[in-house]
DNA sequence: ATTATAGGAAACCTTTTGGTTTCACGTCAA
DNA sequence: TTGACGTGAAACCAAAAGGTTTCCTATAAT
């Protein structure tokens, strides 16, 4: 409903920290871009190209105010990241990590490369379960 | 404590949808190189170059048997990317978001660029809280 | 009407990234 | 001991990423 064109997906967008401290300046205010680059040491117009790929990803809005285009977080992208992450929940969650221990006990065990091991085609879903995307 | 020489951060590890698979396919097993490498259209020597970039950021552990190397998932720096995102979580808590309209909606409204901003809600530094790394 | 400001677009450069192919080395099997 | 197997290291390559500078176009302001 929201996303146009995820050009560039979360993942990728916040994997530079020029971008993180971004998503944090504009956490709570909204901000034109010249305002927003005197806070880095990078040229007002590579801010705006880090700006673009953060749009991009949907993870902030631009507003045009007159000849000044303001920026504001927009954190629901992050949504996705946050599922992503929950898969790896279990090894938390203390209790549930105790069974999964327990249930591939024997299989952890020195298993040989080519015994009765259903991992190589087996499951399709097991292969990429929360994130598929592929280039 | 355990992280030896982070080369490569956690978010720059799994910003590549690759990588991201790997972490899935070694979940819960151990596996070689070549086993691994069967499940990506890529060669033998760029799935291991992945497996060296996760492993750099921690995420992957590797472990030498006989002639060949076993790499399983270490999901602990996981948790770096899990407060990281825990940071917006006021977002999707409806109570505490509630809250924080409020209280910023006075300076929401058509704000000139240079207010009296005072936001930087208690959490500490306003500029960059959870993640201070740049280039 | 003229000038200053805000910000994106273009062209360009350098470094990184993701991949490949080839080679060398250690280990297991005949 | 001779060969096949499993991997990483090296050299190399094309494309993408992050920057910069130089425009160009709107929108104020005077």
């Amino acid at each position: 409903m929201s996303e146009a064109s995820p050009k560039h997906d979360v993942f990728q967008a916040i994997a530079d920290p020029t971008r993180r401290r971004l998503l944090l300046l504009l956490d709570d205010r909204e901000l034109p871009v010249t305002a927003i680059s005197g806070h880095f040491p990078i040229s007002r117009t590579a801010v705006s190209k880090h700006l673009r790929i953060l749009a991009d990803a949907g993870l902030v809005t631009e507003r045009k105010v007159g000849r000044e285009t303001r920026y504001r977080l927009d954190p629901d992208p992050l949504l996705e990241l946050k599922r992503w992450l929950s898969y790896y929940d279990r090894y938390w969650d203390n209790k549930l990590a105790a069974l999964q221990r327990f249930v591939e006990a024997d299989k952890t065990e020195e298993a040989p490369p080519s015994g009765p091991r259903a991992l190589s085609s087996g499951s399709g879903a097991a292969d990429a379960p929360p994130d598929s995307s592929n280039r």
